[in-house]
DNA sequence: CCGCTCATGTAACTGGTTACATGATTTA
DNA sequence: TAAATCATGTAACCAGTTACATGAGCGG
């Protein structure tokens, strides 16, 4: 049974966002997409070239983006814009049912660590607390900056979702307050 | 400038991991290892065959892990304990400064979606946001259950951790209530 | 004795990363 | 005019995955 290769049914998380940001933003280059991820700290891809400008690339093969030649000057520039096929392709993303793996656990590195804080002394444990909270802290004030950011260019969506970020910023320091009493009271 | 090959200078989150797992359980084997990942939903790693055993024998030519040949009937049975250098690392990985990274925005498969929402029409934004609802709930029953499960067993410190995932979906789950008063307010 | 779990692995693949290379355009 | 940014890529690598293969021990 000779499986046709080459030809990809479903798309990754990573390739439906880049439809979605080229929706957005079209007509854009493949390094206003790069950009947009680098940029941002609330993205978990760094968006690199050797990422992105061969997943665009791609999705131009597949019929997901469209794409246009262009110059500005004599350098050439492509542009892409979202065709019907992508477009299909992100609403069905977004239209329930959701992945079960949606819902799953999310990797925290500090909740990670936090499983084997018995190797560490009190004092330890404590300095590990109040370390992880400092930069959660830090975390916090980047995510809520990124917010305003978003409501400033009238982007409500990402606004939405970000302060999703924020929420779940703010559920990990209360819970690193936990383990402070926890740690302090015993 | 010939580079040494094949030394590792920093391991992975997921061989600390490793590291700290085999601390609670040696003496035990690679297969108990695998199966403290792939049997605990509250883990981000799978813990498949193809990355553990490689990665244990990694560790264990490292000197982090130190290896005892053992049997069990005629199978032959390699059960592994923590090496001092493995206590080191542990603890040099648990022990501030984190790495900036650690406090890093998380990958959430549904805010990640939710940037994009504005392709769908408003019906179907809050069959979203319901759906994801149902998830995140379900995802909330079995990480409580884990808490309870780790805290029967007696380890604290896996309790204290896991109820840091039950504190982050309850954010997901709250900053979704959020998401659905904005759709059907407006 | 059949099927499940214990136990140990390997091979091929995947989806990203870093680092490098090139050159035009814009800005200080 | 030098440095930064725009723009497009490639090559080597990396840390995981799925899927497969093998076989012993054990409970119904």
């Amino acid at each position: 049974m000779t499986l046709e290769r080459g030809r990809k049914t479903v798309l990754t998380d990573l390739e439906l966002t880049v439809l979605g940001i080229v929706r957005k933003r079209a007509p854009c280059t493949a390094y206003a997409v790069m950009r947009e991820f680098s940029s941002s700290p609330s993205s978990y891809y760094r968006g690199s070239a050797g990422a992105i400008y061969p997943l665009v690339r791609r999705l131009e093969k597949s019929g997901h983006l469209e794409a246009r030649e262009g110059r500005q000057g004599r350098r050439p520039r492509r542009t892409y814009a979202l065709a019907a096929t992508g477009l299909e392709a992100l609403r069905n993303w977004l239209l329930p049912p959701l992945p079960d793996a949606a819902a799953a656990i999310t990797f925290d590195p500090i909740r990670t660590r936090s499983y084997f804080l018995a190797v560490l002394d009190p004092a330890e444990q404590l300095a590990f607390v109040v370390d992880a909270e400092k930069r959660l802290e830090a975390q916090l004030a980047l995510n809520e900056a990124e917010v305003a950011r978003y409501r400033r260019a009238g982007d409500e969506f990402s606004a939405l979702a970000m302060s999703g970020a924020v929420r779940v910023v703010q559920a990990r320091i209360a819970w690193l307050a936990d383990l402070r009493e926890h740690f302090s009271g015993s």
